[in-house]
DNA sequence: TTGGTTTGTTGGTGCTACCATTGAACTATA
DNA sequence: TATAGTTCAATGGTAGCACCAACAAACCAA
């Protein structure tokens, strides 16, 4: 038990005064004092009594924005107002890192084959009726939409699809996780995946047959074999794309 | 195929300077055309060029870096830098949507155990010897700070095995996944978790047992048991503190 | 070589004035 | 009386300036 605690030298960082402000507006929160709906004061005032000045206010106010804890709005009635608890921001967050975290599009398209296979499985044994029914009535409007060609349309549907999934496996994690790498893969499927089209539909309803059944390893099965070739489709599209992209900066 | 298509209203939106600002850089982003290390021009150069104020462009990057895009650093040779890919960004991003009522801390934990039971799956095909001792020598430490009572020595190693894990499975983005979720549920961990300490070093030992046999199955019930009743203690303790916060809010 | 000093660059802060938008109170008109 | 239009005050959004603080590189002195 001799242990040596070797002294650790943390790189101390600058205090900025809006960071300050934001830590105690975020304390407010967690304690309870804040809650949604809630108005706070004008930034002048709130600035005055921060002893700050209304830019430093301001981004702090900017900072809580973009994390999704307040919302302001202008006018006579208007004001910074607590909202929070939108999922879609931790979404985006997911994505930035994603995007700029030197991560590889096969760990996505893997991440959300297993992911999305938690999701069916905790679906199986907690599904509704409305959720069965709001996922036909999803694959059916998608069949429409295939029908009359209307492809953006039909990307909305598709990431509805593992929205309503998600809602039947009632667990809101899961489902911003999976949200957020569904909408980052459905970027590389601008178009022509042609071939993946006719499979669809008829993938989903085998699907919905399995789920129904609640027989989690056949849903899963089914749902993996779609995605392996969707994704596979992904990959190589992607591949095309980079080595573009790669020209592109080379030529400039 | 006479499906009328409803004209929808979507809510208009306030253009801002700071968000158009924004959008820019994000795109330079995406193309590639900025990337990590990459610095901008100082404020105000950035500022004139873009054609505002600094105030707006002050907002704008202070938006970049609250999501994590970039870092800005004083000084002489100071400037804004493209950073990205932390995932210490995900993990607060979550952590507001569950502080503000968004999820609930259940959903966590079972998300926790489902993404941790991926990761182990992975990690039983892909661990090399490099991982198998990275893991057991961050268990070995574990064990010495327990005996020397080292809590918060103890936590951080905590954090650093489920890393080291994720790491073993060779999936980034399931690894961004459970740091966020072990992160924020380590904060609901100060202490009192008494208990666990003892069933903790004898637990990740039959872990690690099965994770060298490659047994994903045995491993992952193995980890699921501990975790089991880890989570359960996290949840009545987060239920008292709750508590006791209502009683804060009634008494003020 | 070492330690201190100078100096220019850059982000951080404060302040003031003004603009743009919003909704509510108010007014005029049919 | 009801509706349409107007006024008005509150509030966030933008602009521009001056100055502070800290950082690192270049420089200087021992």
């Amino acid at each position: 038990m001799d242990k040596e605690l070797k002294p650790v030298y943390r790189p101390v960082k600058t205090p900025r005064a809006f960071e300050n402000v934001c830590d105690q507006i975020r304390a407010q929160l967690e304690s309870g004092a804040l809650q949604h709906g809630d108005k706070l004061p004008p930034e002048r005032e709130l600035a005055e009594r921060f002893g700050v000045s209304r830019n430093v206010l301001r981004e702090a106010l900017r900072s809580l924005e973009i994390a999704g804890l307040i919302s302001l709005k202008k006018g006579g009635t208007g004001g910074s107002f607590i909202t929070g608890g939108d999922p879609k921001i931790v979404s985006r967050a997911f994505k930035d890192v994603l995007v700029t975290g030197g991560m590889t599009l096969s760990e996505f398209t893997e991440a959300r084959i297993l992911i999305l296979n938690d999701i069916i499985r905790l679906a199986c044994d907690r599904a509704t009726e409305e959720d069965f029914v709001a996922l036909e009535e999803n694959i059916e409007r998608t069949d429409e939409f295939t029908q009359s060609g209307d492809a953006k349309g039909r990307l909305e549907l598709a990431e509805d699809f593992y929205r309503l999934l998600a809602a039947a496996g009632k667990n809101k994690v899961l489902g911003v996780s999976i949200d957020a790498l569904t909408e980052i893969l459905m970027q590389f499927l601008a178009s022509a995946d042609k071939p993946h089209i006719s499979l669809l539909i008829d993938s989903r309803k085998q699907f919905m047959k399995h789920l129904r059944a609640r027989d989690a390893a056949k849903a899963s099965k089914a749902m993996s074999t779609y995605l392996a070739g969707l994704h596979q489709h992904i990959l190589t599209a992607s591949a095309r794309k980079s080595t573009m992209a790669q020209k592109r900066k080379k030529s400039s």
